[in-house]
DNA sequence: TTAAACCTTCCAATAATTGGAAGGTCAAGT
DNA sequence: ACTTGACCTTCCAATTATTGGAAGGTTTAA
């Protein structure tokens, strides 16, 4: 199976597919006479468990760490619901930040006439010192490099 | 006023300063004899929009137009309106993704145990074809380059 | 005069992904 | 046998917003 093949097979982009080992994600493919990667049934089960894992919106710092639970025949759930669980509690924490952003601009846009008129809320409101006093409140500080990843995956399988 | 104090008196770093410099959102600032940027209230009153707009969700993308429209004296609210409310959209989009990823990640920490055996329901569920069907379903495709920035900026005004 | 606290530019890294160039390989059709 | 197209390879660069650091110049206060 050439890399092309487990691409399509896994959703993942052939692209990604170096990349994943690159960064030693996945284990060095062997490769075929003339340098084509070569992949196995084992190979695509792997690609499928991290296309999964990227769904469901995991890091690949986490997937690193659930892939190694995952082959880890003897490894305890504990660890395993422990990564999901901080995993959800970081998801919840991006959505409700979402949210509280959303709903102030959702009032922002209801306040606004949206006519040829120059006279608009939105940019008053982001102009003006006072009148934000809830942007500050609402959008607590957060780090870049969060764990929590900006979009889950496109299932690209080009099903030709 | 030096660009530290612009900072400070702003919220946005004295890096992001500089690198929204370079990008052209802001003008160029005036420099002083032996080459320190210079910056005044009206420069201020742009960066304190600038940073409202990013605590808002705003990508540099959206703030650029919201900038220019904010600097038109004859500016249509209806365009202000329009770009906020296609922002508005892609959070909610978002949102709702996240949102669908949290619920399945909680079902299956809710069934896992979680004790020291190696059986575990979430690891099943990224393994198996199968079980996981949600995955496929309830993550849509997306787009990497969304203009739905990833978090809010932090307020990071040092009160010193 | 010297030290601290500024400022400057430039270069690199972050996370995950895509794009492209330049070139090698394989299979099918002529 | 030869060409063509669809593969594959590596390497380098861009994306977004932000931070870090190095190497060096400036200003201010002690």
């Amino acid at each position: 199976m050439n890399i092309g093949q487990a691409s399509r097979a896994s959703g993942i982009s052939a692209k990604m597919i170096r990349y994943y080992e690159a960064i030693g994600l996945i284990p060095k493919a062997t490769r075929s006479y003339s340098g084509y990667r070569h992949y196995d049934e084992r190979d695509i089960h792997v690609l499928l468990f991290i296309n999964r894992a990227r769904a469901a919106g995991f890091s690949i710092a986490h997937i690193k760490k659930l892939l190694l639970l995952w082959q880890d025949r003897r490894r305890p759930a504990r660890k395993v619901k422990q990564l999901a669980t901080s995993h959800l509690k970081e998801l919840r924490e991006k959505i409700s930040e979402l949210q509280s952003i959303a709903e102030t601009l959702s009032q922002l846009i209801a306040h606004c006439r949206g006519d040829d008129r120059p006279d608009c809320p939105i940019l008053d409101t982001l102009s003006d010192k006072d009148a934000t006093q809830e942007f500050a409140e609402t959008s607590k500080p957060n780090r870049l490099h969060s764990s929590v990843r900006q979009s889950s995956s496109k299932q690209c399988v080009k099903t030709k």
